[in-house]
Formats: C-alpha cells, sequence, structure tokens
DNA sequence: ATGGTCGTCGTACGA
C-alpha cells in the first residue's frame, strides 16, 4: 500500500500537479492538508479519472482543509473532538478497508502558530499548543493501534530536522515548547517512520519557504510533514520518500509530498 | 540587518 502526504496549499490551483503526482507514483492514498476550499466548492469532477474512486474533504473557505484520496474504499471516522472547539477543518480520520483488518489513517493539518512564540502574546500560537494539548490527551486515552497518522504538523521536531538548529530555536515551529509538545503526542504511542527509514543524523526537510529566490541552492529547509505509525506496524514498513523535486515543479507548493509503502496484512 | 513570496479574497491576512 502506498500512502502520500502532501500540503497542496490550494487544491484548485494545484489540480494539475496532483494528477502528475498520482500519474508519476501511483498511490494508493493521498492526503491532502490546505486545500483552502469549501466543501460546496469541491472540484471532485475534475478528479473522476484520477484512479482514486473514493475520498472524503473537510474544507472552509479560504484556509485549512483536507481530504483524503483512497484506492480502496474509505469509512469517515468522526468520534473525534472539534480541536479546540473550532470547526476550522483540521483533522479527517477514516477507516481503509484491507482484505485483513482496517487501517485506521489520521490527516492532519495542525495550526501553523504565527510569528511570535509567547502564547501570552500571540493567540495563534496559543491556539498550536493547545491544539497539540488536546491531541495528546485524546491518543493518551486510547493508544493507536493499526493506526497511521499523517500531516503538516508545522513542527520540525530534531536538530536535523532544520537548516541550522541555533538559529531556529526561537523561531515559530522548531522552539523547545513546540517540541516536546510534539515529543509528548508521538509518545502516546507513535513512531516517527520517517526517522526510522532515514536517519536522524541526516538532514531531512519537507517544506522550504516562498521567500528564498533559490530553494535548492539556499536549501533552508524543516521537515514539517510527517508520517507516523502505530508500533505493530513498525515491520511493516518498506520505504519511505520525500519527493523532493516536486519543490522545482511549475507554481509548486511550499512543501513537498512525503510517500510510504507499507504492507499492512 | 530584517526583508523576502505565495494564495485567497477583495485591496488584508494567514502561511
Amino acid at each position: 500500500m502506498r500512502i502520500i502526504t502532501w500540503n497542496i496549499n490550494s487544491l484548485r490551483l494545484r489540480l494539475p500537479l496532483l494528477r502528475k503526482l498520482v500519474e508519476e507514483e501511483t498511490p494508493d492514498i493521498i492526503c491532502l492538508q490546505e486545500t483552502k476550499v469549501h466543501d460546496d466548492l469541491f472540484p471532485q469532477h475534475a478528479l473522476d479519472d484520477l484512479g482514486l474512486p473514493h475520498y472524503l474533504y473537510k474544507g472552509m473557505k479560504s484556509y485549512n482543509g483536507v481530504a483524503i484520496f483512497s484506492r480502496y474504499p474509505l469509512e469517515l471516522v468522526d468520534h473525534f473532538p472539534e480541536w479546540c472547539g473550532k470547526k476550522d477543518c483540521r483533522h479527517l480520520a477514516v477507516s481503509i478497508g484491507t482484505p485483513d483488518a482496517p487501517i485506521l489513517l489520521h490527516n492532519f493539518y495542525v495550526p501553523a502558530g504565527g510569528d511570535i512564540p509567547d502564547p501570552t502574546e500571540n493567540e495563534k500560537f496559543a491556539h498550536k499548543l493547545n491544539f497539540l494539548k488536546e491531541t495528546t490527551n485524546w491518543f493518551q486515552k486510547t493508544p493507536p493501534t493499526r493506526s497511521i497518522l499523517v500531516g503538516d504538523l508545522n513542527i520540525a521536531p530534531l536538530e536535523n530536522d532544520v537548516w541550522s538548529h541555533k538559529q531556529l530555536l526561537k523561531i515559530v515551529s522548531h522552539t523547545p515548547v513546540e517540541t516536546e509538545s510534539l515529543n509528548e503526542w508521538i509518545n502516546t504511542g507513535f513512531i516517527d517512520a520517517m526517522r526510522q527509514i532515514i536517519p536522524a543524523s541526516e538532514k531531512l526537510y519537507t517544506w522550504w519557504s516562498y521567500r528564498n529566490k533559490d530553494w535548492k541552492k539556499s536549501n533552508r529547509g524543516r521537515r514539517l510533514d510527517h508520517i507516523w505509525i502505530s508500533p505493530d506496524l513498525k515491520e511493516k514498513v518498506q520505504n519511505i520518500t520525500v519527493l523532493s523535486h516536486a519543490r522545482d515543479w511549475e507554481t509548486p507548493s511550499d512543501h513537498v509530498p512525503v510517500m510510504m509503502d507499507i504492507n499492512p496484512s
């Protein structure tokens, strides 16, 4: 089973790139974040011929939004709270029908958190920390089994998840309070599948800012996108690939897709 | 030293 997660930064603008991604990699499942389209305007007919006939989406006007496309039947899993009491379309959970037991798949878009890393001065940062606290509490009560969690978590937790650990310690996405919060969440019972395949001693990024003229030359990236698995799937992971070349596509997203091959049977 | 660039909506705001 091949799963891709991608912050597409506007589904409607990048429909041709989604098509290209599906043609090149033939995934069985794609999880998107920042679709930025209200459900009423979801371009489903433009996607009829993708070969991923099962899909679910949760979107709003302009901001956020998540979607999942699948070759296999999906069932919405909706017994989750509205995180932070907001209906801001940051989480979609589905059960994937496989020949064996189903797989529970979470697609998350964690709040970015604004620029100032102080919850008393910046309510977006407070929202981010509260979001992490709520998800952590929830998974503590319900440790994951046969589960995959993917998405744009907007935190680069390890030193080699950023281009300069020292220079980013006070930059939102790599502050100690964030990386510690993310560690608490993953420690509710997940494994960082990307770092199981690509050792923590290697630099690994999934996002490069639009603000650098030459993303490849400056290479000031961060690993903001993640794939986590429950321990019972640990031996099933076959490969993980960061599709960095997608950053060079025409009108690219600032995030690149991350792909996992897993044999869940 | 502190810009720099996108996408969406509508000429600001979030990332």
